[in-house]
DNA sequence: CCGTAAATCAACCCAAAGTAGGAGATACCT
DNA sequence: AGGTATCTCCTACTTTGGGTTGATTTACGG
């Protein structure tokens, strides 16, 4: 699957690109991380690419250290697989572009991730030179979707603009009312949360109407529809 | 797309076809049905087919007069745009095949359907010929699938016979139980859907104690979560 | 005509969810 | 030191949800 682009002020190839020194590498598969790592340095001249295994990790680094130039992010992490990483990740480096790598091409989530603020959506399938091509368009400033991709004609109930604003709300929450959210998404009681969680039902109460006033939900079968519009979880 | 047999008991093209004389054709496109007639007819020598625009059409016809020999369904109903309409019409047409024709590939759609009890998956991007010779193939009683598609490689947090139980368990719901799960899945209270059907709140609670007990639910936030999971509703 | 299935509603109870307000602890930033 | 944010927990209250039982009506089919 080939690249096209979507947003683009400047020239497809021949843009500014932005220097790219430190990168943040987020993938569970070591090979794909060592892969990454050396064809980027041989197409990019970056020094040292810092690896990640999963969001949590991945978090802890941004939170401790100095943000990187940029991050690339697997969407299949063992720790979330949809497009939480992204909503996450979009909150603790806010302004550091994160291009997106992923196997999956449904529209949907493609729409979801970019929705949440992404960079690029570059398909797992492309060859190398069509991968660097790609992440010279994304570190230009442009934003990067599949080729075959149009946010229009994908059968989504929701407007691009609307999960925009969603995503926006997630990204709001803080670490604790995620852990509550997601929670709430496999049905669970509020009672089997605070087990869960270790902590009172009655924080879990409280951390709910806070997450509930932030994304904007009355009940929680709505938190949940809200969730599954943005493909917070899962990946089908 | 081209199609490949996935359960084939007997020969892909010379296996002992079944007759169809009378069919019922369930598409809100108006030049969709005119084709598919003619092109049947001709294939086929079929007499005439019988069209439906809309779901309730549908069951209001096959409740009505005696069952069709065959069903062609299409998933993309003004009244039904995920596998709600396959789930209703194998438990209102029971016995009947059902071939369901739809433009969205998704594995996770397609996942849906056949295990909802669908004969065949179609693509409408087919070719006239290729379409014939899949319907020709889900006649002579073999289970069609797109040729791309693979249910064990498809991004799926569900297994096919879980997925084949839960759309069984939803096929059990009576009319109104299933007008009352919609509602549900809007993310609206009981009090707002006893509103919106004309109903009493008590008759609500009836109801959704009956559906409940029937999909295997304790609470609504599951029930949510379980027609999201066979993709009721949608088409992300 | 009788049995069954479905839809309707009521009354009741208890549990769960959600609201409101306060309050202590920690941590981080300015 | 003061301000802000987060997490924690509490009490008290209202609303909603879920379970139970039972009664009535309509409709369909043997």
């Amino acid at each position: 699957m080939r690249h096209q682009i979507v947003v683009e002020p400047c020239g497809s190839a021949s843009g500014v690109m932005m220097k790219v020194d430190d990168l943040l590498i987020v993938d569970d598969h070591p090979l794909m991380c060592e892969a990454l790592t050396i064809t980027l340095r041989v197409a990019f001249g970056l020094r040292q690419a810092q690896c990640e295994r999963n969001l949590a990790a991945a978090i802890q680094r941004l939170k401790c250290g100095k943000l990187p130039d940029a991050i690339l992010l697997d969407l299949n992490l063992p720790d979330a697989k949809g497009s939480e990483g992204m909503v996450t990740l979009a909150r603790v480096a806010a302004g550091v572009p994160i291009a997106v790598i992923s196997a999956n091409e449904d529209p949907a989530m493609i729409s979801a991730v970019m929705a949440a603020g992404a960079q690029g959506y570059i398909s797992k399938s492309l060859s190398r030179e069509a991968m660097c091509a790609a992440l010279r368009r994304v570190w230009s400033g442009e934003k990067v979707t599949p080729e075959g991709y149009d946010p229009d004609d994908a059968p989504q109930h929701l407007a691009l603009p609307d999960m925009e604003e969603i995503a926006h709300r997630f990204a709001s929450l803080t670490h604790q009312q995620s852990r509550i959210l997601r929670q709430i998404c496999l049905g669970k009681a509020n009672k089997e949360i605070s087990y869960a969680l270790n902590i009172s039902e009655a924080t879990v109460k409280t951390h709910i109407a806070a997450l509930m006033d932030k994304i904007g939900a009355r009940r929680r079968t709505q938190v949940v529809l809200l969730a599954k519009a943005i493909k917070l979880y899962d990946c089908d």
